[in-house]
This record gives structure tokens, C-alpha cells and sequence, in this order.
DNA sequence: CTGGGTGCAAAATCTTTGCAGATCC
DNA sequence: GGATCTGCAAAGATTTTGCACCCAG
């Protein structure tokens, strides 16, 4: 399958670019919309799967309502506040041995791996005793 | 709200300690289904939700399809296939600090991680070039 | 032109929920 | 007896897809 320039597929991609806030489709959407007043929800899920087939963008499934998408593809790590549900990298220096290391404890070929922290946020640390 | 003990709910815990397999509900509904005839996927869903409530289960998201579910709190971490979608356990020696160290590095409170290896498990490797 | 892309709405997928009756304590 | 549970079916939430038209190459 050979994929095209649109319009569309370009902003969603340069929207996540410069997006650090893990948003979802229809976050993605609601943004876009703005500027392309046509814009639809389905075209944008297409287009964030053509993106994540080309290896330009990543689902982050969390589990909780919407999937996330992010346009970093170097390894990096999340912090994810259980409070608020913002998702915010974490640049922790890579060990690259752990794909192998893991490798030669297993008969597993590992080719990568996601590390997810949970927690609370600054802002919701702060907040702790007051909501609920 | 203070829970009363349930047939279902019994048993959708046991099978869920028994098995290794991390099975989706509709997966948990089909087996057991077998001895209670009458049971409904509403409410093994239902169950899930008050036994991962109760900390006695954990939802494991993976973003395609159904949620997975496993009976196992200890902290462990998984291999998922990217090829057969199978989620095998792994008993990665922990580092308890890895939660303070990043800690340390952040604005964030860590409580917990969660780290997921993928690649092809054994009996994928060997079907490395057969399949699509 | 030709085949991929789009908007729209309907469909599909996955999970939760309202209700009436059954069950536990 | 009253709160919790259950099965059923309907509704909700999230994502994909069919179709007719549009646009890039």
C-alpha cells in the first residue's frame, strides 16, 4: 500500500509533533477542527493508524477510556498520574542491555519494551487531601 | 459498599489464580460458563471490576481489543507477543528502588510500574517466516 | 485517469448499566 | 428484610468501515 500527502495526515502529524500532551483522538480532532472546519473523527482514526503502520507515531493504550497517541518514537518512559490522568515523559537514561538481558533469561526475542510509572503529579500531590 | 460472597464471583477468582493465561472476560465468561450455565458476561465483568477493586485483580490494557485480566498482585512484569498476542508472566529480579530513584529525578510520586516486554515468543520465532 | 483520501453515518467492538427477581447474612 | 448479586438486554463508549465523492500523482 502506498500512502499519499493529505492535508489532513500532515496536521495530525505535526499537531503530535508539537504536542507534548499525549492526547487522544478526539483531543487531536477537537484541535484540528479549528483549522480544517471539514475535518472528521473517522478520518482522524485512519490517519493515526497510517501513521502508526508508517512507525511515525505510537498508541499508548491506557487502559481507561480513550487510547493516547504520541509522535516520540525514541525509547522513552511515562509518568502517569492515577489523580488526573496526565501523561508526562520521562527522559531516564536507557539501559540498553535490558532488551538482552531479558532475552538471554527467557526464550523470548524481546525487541523493545514500555515502562509506565504511576503515581501522582506535582499539582495532584498538592491537592491530596482534598478531592473526594 | 461491603460485598457479600457470590458463586460467580468465587469462581471467576479461582479460575483467574488457576490460570497462567491472562485471559480476556469473554475468555474467563466462555470457561465458566461451562460449569455455571446461567452465567452472563455482564456480570463477569461486573466481578472484575469488584475483585480489581478489592486489589485481588489486575486489568492489564494492551490496546488491541479486550482487556486482560490476572489474579497475580506481586509485582512481576510481562512478555507480550507481537505476533500471537500471548502474555506471559516474568520474574524479573526487581529493584525496589527503581520507584524512589525516579522519584528522586522528578516532580512525580512514584508508586508503582509497570514494565512490558514485547517481541515472539518461542513457538513464534520458529514460525518466523511461514505466516502472512 | 487511477487509486488513495475524505466526510458522513452506520456498524462493529468492548464494557457498563437499569431492571426485576434471586440470594446472602 | 434489606442490601447485594444475577441474568438479560439495552445503552454507552470507543473505534472502524462502507459508500459516494474528491484530489494527488
Amino acid at each position: 500500500m502506498q500512502y499519499r500527502k493529505s492535508k489532513q495526515r500532515e496536521k495530525i502529524l505535526r499537531f503530535l509533533r508539537e504536542a507534548d500532551s499525549h492526547p487522544t483522538a478526539e483531543l487531536v480532532y477537537a484541535e484540528l477542527k479549528k483549522d480544517i472546519p471539514g475535518l472528521s473523527l473517522g478520518t482522524v482514526y485512519r490517519n493515526l493508524n497510517v501513521l502508526i503502520t508508517q512507525g511515525l507515531v505510537q498508541r499508548l493504550p491506557f487502559g481507561s477510556g480513550y487510547d493516547r497517541f504520541e509522535a516520540r518514537i525514541a525509547p522513552h518512559y511515562h509518568l502517569v498520574c492515577d489523580r488526573c490522568g496526565k501523561v508526562s515523559d520521562f527522559e531516564m537514561p536507557q539501559h540498553p542491555s535490558v532488551n538482552e538481558s531479558v532475552q538471554k533469561m527467557t526464550d523470548f526475542k524481546v525487541l523493545r519494551h514500555r515502562i509506565d510509572f504511576f503515581g501522582l503529579c506535582k499539582k495532584c500531590q498538592n491537592q491530596n487531601n482534598q478531592v473526594f
